[in-house]
DNA sequence: TGAAAGTCAAGAGCACTGCTCTCAAAAGTT
DNA sequence: AACTTTTGAGAGCAGTGCTCTTGACTTTCA
């Protein structure tokens, strides 16, 4: 879709009735794969089942995509791209002054997403596709897009007031995640706080999320030389954040 | 392995020659299935190409294994329990009293392994093999082997003295991740300090590592029924640790 | 208008995958 | 020695990505 339109629009020609049929065909051919990809997963996308719901063999689709993995770096951009406008789309929605609500903003626009688009969400940033290596070229642009935004507010605030400390008051938990909490407690003989179950949980994910970014290759590839000392780091705060002075 | 094994151990008579030779042949499969996916992935996982590693038609694997999705189990079985014995040595190499110590081990520990075994840490802990649900009667246990590690942890600090709460000094940041950052100020346009980097880095993959947790289902099936509030208050913390008062 | 150029879908084919079935040989048991 | 169980081989089915050739169609241009 991409590759096909900005051939056409660098050209700057009207539309032959062949060229709108063949972005028509390329962007039916990303739709059917984006539908593939979310009811199966990225590594159960297939081009002939994709040749099937369009109405053509399978060869056919050769002609408009170059390979399997065109079109994943196809859907790639795509998700990136939704992702990047939910984003953007929430924090338009925000205060421009009130960066906590910003920050949550952006932070529920990424769940909601990944909720609604499992597969797709794990194509972002679950585990490689084995043997596809998405082009930098295409990718890089729409798939920094969040953490542009993220710093972006975290710019702006500390831009405003410095960096305000974090507030020590625990907030407040519910009777629903309560009862959870009580249900783990049983079962693991903990003793724990509900506050320092959910900064326990936090912590939990966090460390994981760290690992999953490094392993996977997720902070781009040329962003972090000293790894070593980022992940020291991260486990002070983790740490302090679990309680464990 | 595991299913032949104890068939074998729960009839608590000695071994026959076959019952040997069986349990080898078992063992050099999930041995090379390891090491198909260690290089490779596991949506790249064949089990023909383990046959032919084997020496043997593909028919014949299936006298041992039940299907790839057996494999795939056993694979992560394996996976779970290295994982969970290399945190548990790092645990074993600590004193007792040291919580910080203990915590910053188990975080080094899964991060080493994770760095070591890609691939393997993607079947645990990056997007679902499409088509594939593991049976959680046979991987719960190793895989909660580090939560529960964490947990105690975490427990054992609460115990002594009631969670400290977290200092505030922000820790040092060495000259190699210095120089990083500038080169991401540099690129960014961003004025943020390096202890507002380190936090800001955190935050970011902290989230992307709780709500993949959430997408993936690796909370467990039925842990958390009031996710919406826990990850309400993982953004109050992530909020906090950002600097956003 | 008519021929050349460009574009397209179809089909066959190759090498791969998971998995099932049958059959004969090997191994263990009685 | 006879019988039973276990095993490996091979064929086969349905699926995959991808390539190549062939014939038909559309556009362009003289």
């Amino acid at each position: 879709m991409l590759g096909a339109m900005s051939d056409v629009e660098s050209a700057a020609k009207p539309l032959t009735p062949r060229a709108r049929a063949r972005a028509q065909t390329i962007a039916d051919i990303v739709r059917l794969g984006r539908e593939h990809l979310a009811k199966q997963g990225a590594a159960a996308l297939s081009l002939r089942a994709v040749a099937r719901d369009l109405g053509v063999v399978s060869s056919a689709v050769y002609r408009y995509v170059e390979s399997r993995d065109e079109l994943l770096t196809l859907l790639l951009v795509d998700a990136y791209n939704e992702l990047g406008d939910a984003v953007d789309a929430a924090l338009d929605a925000c205060p421009e002054s009130d960066h906590r609500a910003r920050f949550a903003a952006l932070a529920h626009a990424v769940r909601s997403w990944a909720l609604r688009e499992p597969a797709r969400y794990g194509l972002l940033f679950g585990s490689p596709v084995p043997g596809y290596q998405a082009p930098a070229e295409r990718t890089t642009e729409p798939g920094t897009r969040v953490v542009r935004a993220l710093i972006k507010v975290v710019d702006d605030a500390y831009r405003e007031h410095g960096g305000t400390p974090a507030q020590t008051r625990p907030p407040a938990v519910g009777p629903g995640l309560h009862a959870d909490f009580e249900a783990i407690r049983a079962q693991l003989g903990s003793t724990l706080s509900d506050d320092a179950l959910a900064r326990g949980t936090l912590v939990w994910t966090a460390l994981f999320g760290t690992v999953s970014f490094e392993v996977f290759g997720q902070y781009g590839p040329e962003t972090f030389r000293a790894n070593d000392e980022l992940f020291d780091l991260h486990v002070e705060h983790l740490a302090g954040l679990a309680g464990l002075g």
